[in-house]
DNA sequence: GCCCTATAAATGTTCGAAATTCTTATGATG
DNA sequence: CATCATAAGAATTTCGAACATTTATAGGGC
């Protein structure tokens, strides 16, 4: 649905965003970027100051991320960024793992034409912001062509519930990678890692796939726990 | 001020329910029963009055539920109840299929005894507020035991964030049976294939508890569809 | 007559203060 | 000296009013 290029007609104009949601954006992204810490109490008082919010919107955003997993609420006693732990990690990994494989093989029965060629746009993409930037920085950008490439394999299972809960873990993982600072981490072979599953997704090989895709996450979660940069210590 | 009566210390006492989470259960409720109906508009000053509650809570339980798929949310727009439709349910047994069949085998696989007395219990729970109240209408008593059986066979799977979105999912079909008024479905039908499933794990037979799992599933969606309670006109 | 604009009503959102609850510090008691 | 009760302090939760947006209504212009 492309839109209206007509001048005159912003009949279903986007609806104006409320504060609510940027600011639940912009925890959201504060959390997964590693700037507030697990386990950080969220002081409702500070995060006034610092987002430059109300008491409601603020309270809102909290309420949404607390069921989406990033915070953790307490009756009367507010909130905290969740904690995070090598235990925590390696089973955000192994549920991504089961889901994504589901997910991956029935995109994959489903497949036709225009699966293929969200792959093949997410890929170049990908790729693209992957070269325009290779310095040391994961930029937001990447960050984002990163996300909707892995988000694209999945794109055709037919359940957006599914794609919903994987979207959860990606972002979930996301901030396990940010918090282990692991920044310009293994560029090249990712890419390479990338580019052998879209193949294997091309050739409608489900069981290579999913093989490379486990692959790819257990990777990524060994050397995020072998960064040491996830102490027990609560 | 009926509190404090309790001599010792109540330190880490059970923190005393907030409002928010009040109104979020009875919400739940209410929809999950059906007296809320599918795509209904929720009022903000309705809901005050019905649920004799004042702004901020409200707001934090539907956002709350917003984030749970049990309502909508667009901006500036308020809220309505998830609407309901043959290829929702479709999409959503489905899914439950897939999620649960990874819960139960993974389960099944780490089984030991404290997941069979877990099921043992649940399910002589199940049988007997299935036999205290047989007449014509689901108790919450019975709903709850149900769903806990539920759980219990998926309470092996080792990850929470998994057993988070069966619990989901669990709901929403909650919600499907009760808008099909489907009232004391064959329930006799339903506790022999309970004890079945349950017999299967009992000899870690993985296959056959899917198998059964599947077909219960597809079973009570084939008596809500046909029972013609949702029509497709939104 | 139909469409567009302007106005009015309704609804959703946000703010700041009041009420409630939790936490910490202090002092009394066995 | 440790333990419990009590009260001050800090934080969260809730309320009611102010603000912004959407929706409904009425009045011109083509």
């Amino acid at each position: 649905m492309s839109r209206s290029a007509s001048p005159s007609s912003d009949s279903d104009a986007q609806p104006a965003e409320t504060m609510a949601s940027s600011v639940y954006e912009a925890l959201l992204q504060d959390i997964v970027r590693g700037k507030l810490r697990p386990g950080h109490k969220l002081h409702l008082h500070t995060l006034k100051k610092d987002y430059n919010v109300g008491n409601s919107p603020l309270r809102e955003a909290l309420n949404r991320l607390s069921s989406n997993g990033m915070v953790v609420r307490e009756e009367n006693r507010g909130f905290h960024v969740s904690p995070a732990s090598v235990s925590e990690l390696q089973e955000l990994v192994k549920t991504r793992c089961w889901l994504e494989e589901v997910a991956l093989r029935e995109s994959i029965k489903n497949a036709d034409d225009e699966y293929d060629e969200r792959i093949v746009l997410a890929y170049h993409r990908l790729c693209k912001a992957s070269q325009q930037e290779s310095q040391g920085v994961i930029s937001p950008e990447l960050e984002a062509r990163h996300s909707e490439f892995h988000q694209a394999l999945l794109s055709n299972c037919e359940s957006k519930m599914l794609e919903g809960y994987c979207e959860q873990l990606r972002e979930q993982t996301l901030r396990y990678r940010n918090l282990a600072a692991v920044i310009a981490y293994r560029e090249s072979n990712e890419e390479q890692e990338h580019q052998t599953i879209r193949d294997a997704i091309f050739e409608r090989d489900a069981d290579q796939a999913v093989k490379l895709l486990h692959a790819h996450y257990h990777m990524t979660a060994e050397i995020v726990i072998s960064s040491g940069s996830l102490n027990e210590t609560a």
